[in-house]
DNA sequence: ACGTAATAGATTGCGTACTATTTAATAGTG
DNA sequence: CACTATTAAATAGTACGCAATCTATTACGT
């Protein structure tokens, strides 16, 4: 018979993995902001630049398989990336219900501007480069079982 | 003098540990959605719970410290709460500016439900308990090196 | 006591996330 | 070929997060 003790162990916010991801993401998040700002650019809008950086002229529901959001998220978020001036949404010629994402000049210039920040973040991380691989893939491998 | 290439392992998405955080800590709220939409929560309004079942009273800020929120996030999600008849939100009588969050019998009696909730998610991770608190640990470290 | 500073919450405005629904276009079926 | 189903993106509505500002209250210095 499980005690009082126990379900108040297994409910203390120190406790839960859900917290310390949700709880490190937005201390993540805080960091990044002031370096994007300078680019002008949210975090989640440097996520897909990043995404876009590798490949560019992707379908919005392309981008957001591998950003995990979906056309509710991504549609006005790169609307806004428009109006910066970074991308270009064009429908596609054989198929328009399709919407491809282009990088325009300026967007590709900024990934030059970007480059630094990584390693800016691994600094801030204070952890040997293999501990942040390490950690790196252990979320990725815990993502995927969450999904699934 | 760095490469083109070096750059580009650099920028990309699967080598961020802010996007594994990130994605994982989303995956993480989807998981919780269906579960606490049966008590009743939003997420972070269950962390919220979490933190008042350990400890109930506290100010909103001493609240915001924990969760590390502020009065912006947290006034609106508490009026929330308020109005699912979760919580009170009481005045200070020795200093009117603050306020005192204090868990209803409903609020309380809603523990017992959460109970076993931790342990869903335990299953769903699909991993051993010391691999899991090992990994909370971590992220919880590095959340606190970031802060810094 | 008086004027200033500091503090605690609340408010405003913007940008996500997500569910559910809608619209438009294409694919598939008999 | 008409009809239905499927698909891609957009839209509507709710709830965060957070910066910036505001209001009310308390603390402090002289």
């Amino acid at each position: 018979m499980p005690s009082a003790i126990d379900s108040d162990v297994a409910l203390q916010l120190d406790n839960q993995l859900c917290f310390a991801l949700y709880s490190a993401s937005l201390a993540m998040t805080k960091l990044y902001k002031p370096t994007l700002a300078a680019l002008g650019l949210t975090y989640p809008q440097y996520l897909a630049m990043l995404v876009l950086w590798e490949r560019d002229g992707l379908m919005v529901s392309q981008l957001g398989e591998r950003l995990f959001l979906d056309s509710g998220t991504l549609t006005p978020l790169l609307k806004r990336l428009e109006n910066t001036g970074l991308i270009a949404r064009i429908r596609a010629l054989d198929d328009e219900r399709r919407v491809h994402i282009t990088l325009t000049p300026a967007g590709r210039k900024l990934k030059s501007r970007a480059a630094r920040i990584p390693a800016c973040i691994v600094k801030a991380a204070q952890r040997p480069m293999p501990e942040i691989v390490s950690l790196t893939r252990q979320i990725q491998a815990l993502r995927q079982r969450l999904i699934a």
